[in-house]
DNA sequence: ACTAATAATAGTAATTATTACTGATAAGGA
DNA sequence: TCCTTATCAGTAATAATTACTATTATTAGT
């Protein structure tokens, strides 16, 4: 809605924390983690912040069993999620940009992205 | 939780429902058009049983803007999302297979499904 | 067909995730 | 430094989903 964006340390500290870690939390998660380091963050900060973010594709967002996760390596990359543990895990590989190009191709129109969940077994679990 | 699954006049019907129609819905959107037929059916019942058809695999579901959407199509397709106007399409192409028969290659454990979203900007909305 | 066991239901209450609101704070251009 | 307003913290409200409970319905066994 505003007509510029205006830095803000939270901001700054949201994002700077979610591409310090190599997992997919959830906003509450972000929010109970800053907490440490920001004592009267808010909430509702963590959320309009995140929204920010993934809006001008500063972090990736999905939905895993109905709650959303965030992603600070913007790299183009899938997710595997076990059914039995429930684990995320990333998969670097060609894949994403191959599926992107295809639909490029296929639809003739505007892809800005593409979003892949491998759902399976893990290999911790299959054992 | 229960140890057999016994049949339900209102499950067969959500399935019925969702196998007749070619959108997306929501758990909410699939009650509202079922109570016009089952007058007394609870929005409880519904969630249950979209869950209930989605773990056992007769139903597909997704997560788009945080809200879950269901499908009777269960042969294997990807889905395009608007971001201008919001419609959810289907592609019916050989994309699934292949990333799902890569990614079994690629991990080396079971895969029981991939789920792709594409997003971008529709030919409706490219005018 | 009758009966017993229990899965499933309707209706409602509770929970969870997310967004909206409000007055205070602070970024940053003039 | 001053002014505009984006952003914030804190809290209230909303939306989506699940949990609970007494009742109903399915189904296996007689």
């Amino acid at each position: 809605m505003p007509v510029v964006r205006r830095y803000s340390r939270q901001r700054e500290a949201i994002l700077t924390h979610l591409k310090g870690r190599c997992d997919h939390p959830s906003a509450d998660q972000v929010y109970a983690d800053l907490r440490e380091t920001l004592p009267n963050l808010s909430l509702g900060t963590v959320y309009r912040n995140l929204n920010a973010l993934s809006g001008s594709g500063d972090v990736l967002r999905f939905t895993v069993n109905g709650k959303e996760h965030f992603d600070g390596n913007i790299t183009p990359h899938s997710h595997f999620i076990c059914l039995n543990c429930g684990a995320i895990l990333d998969i670097f590989d060609a894949t994403q940009n191959k599926v992107k190009a295809q639909m490029e191709k296929e639809l003739d129109c505007f892809v800005s992205g593409v979003q892949i969940l491998v759902y399976g077994k893990c290999n911790a679990c299959s054992k």
